[in-house]
DNA sequence: GCGCCTTCTATTGTATACAATTGCTATGCG
DNA sequence: CGCATAGCAATTGTATACAATAGAAGGCGC
């Protein structure tokens, strides 16, 4: 979209992913519109956007309010980005070039490196987890899963227990990635899947954990 | 959405599936709008929408066209879809209640009687088709597959070789159904997401010989 | 005092006018 | 004659004013 929209849903999506929006809160397209310094009508453009991406939810009545999922809605997200990017990884596996590989682990090295420190830099390891993720995602190809999977991917509640991840667990999606890029050069398509399923499924049970001891 | 909002939508929808619409067709907003008989306003939420559905591109440019899709886009298309519906009969089976499984057997006794004709009643087919589907995916109980799965469902190209399906192939949808209603009566999720794989997979193979007799 | 109806207010929906951008065409120069 | 460029036309993007609708509050009768 154009510019007054793209900041409106930039600026919006970082209030609810980042700042001091709350699940269930009350949303107009006023305050959100003050929120972005952009008339109503990019934010509309917005809010659909972000509707579809299940972090604003509309009431029968048209009103906005922030997102607030059940733990079954969470478990099925984590369930559906497991098959989707499992099929991504399937595909991606048919279709590397070693440019792409040397990014792959480019990135991965960029990833090593933040959480190499003793207090883990969690921003820059979420940051090149997602990039790692994003090429393969590209080299997957297909238009249909670019669509889908980003709104699967970066999600409130994952953020929020980003930061309550032990060091070994960073470690493990670092030595997940690695086997990632071996089963690429071998252009072994069920191996990185099945890898792919098991490192989003590790991510969900880490999730899991750290949220419940967010509770207590 | 509200009122306009969504004639414009289903006017739209119907001019690209129905319509006089084709494949890299060249849209404007105010076109649009002449044809749902609205404004330009409720035309873009309506036309972003259909790009979510991917029944409209925008250019780099952020001109509008009707999708025009490479055969590799339609395989995918159903092998997601067969992915994802499998899972929604997979918890579907496991969520299923009598008076639902009471709706589907009816739903599909009226396909039956669609195409127990000579010449079978493909609308009426399409029409009670989708609403077993729905029915399953309603019961699946997931937000999330209900937001994505729609949009994989029906589509223009599906729509347009539909009437070459043979007797045998409609009649083969029926016997599906009735081995889902089954697998949901004994609650047998793996049984139910076979059947589901299958129903589409095979569907995708009967759209590829009819697409394929449809060129030459 | 309780419940229902009315009125008012807050919020979303739509239309329209205008701004910005993009593509196209024509014209001039080499 | 070809190409670059300037200006024009068409299209999309944004803001704002107004319409419609849903929710809240207050008053009235019972």
């Amino acid at each position: 979209m154009s510019r007054a929209s793209d900041t409106a849903y930039q600026k919006i999506r970082a209030f609810i992913l980042q700042g001091d929006a709350f699940p269930g809160m009350q949303l107009t397209e006023e305050k959100l519109a003050d929120i972005a310094g952009v008339s109503r009508t990019p934010v509309r453009d917005a809010v659909q956007r972000l509707e579809n991406e299940m972090l604003i939810v509309r009431s029968e009545s048209k009103r906005l309010s922030v997102a607030d999922w059940s733990d079954g809605e969470i478990d099925e997200m984590f369930t559906l980005r497991a098959m989707l990017e499992c099929h991504a990884a399937e595909r991606a596996a048919t279709r590397m070039d070693a440019k792409s590989i040397g990014l792959l682990s480019q990135f991965n090295d960029d990833l090593k490196e933040a959480i190499s420190q003793k207090t883990p830099d969690i921003k820059a390891f979420l940051d090149t987890n997602r990039k790692f993720h994003d090429m393969i995602l590209e080299r997957a190809q297909s238009p249909r899963l670019s669509k889908i999977l980003p709104a699967l991917i970066e999600q409130p509640v994952v953020r929020r227990t980003a930061d309550q991840y032990s060091k070994d667990d960073l470690e493990q999606s670092g030595q997940d990635h690695d086997e990632l890029i071996a089963a690429f050069e071998a252009g072994d398509s069920r191996w990185a899947g099945a890898v792919m399923t098991s490192h989003i499924r590790r991510a969900f049970h880490t999730f899991s954990v750290a949220a419940g001891e967010q509770e207590d």
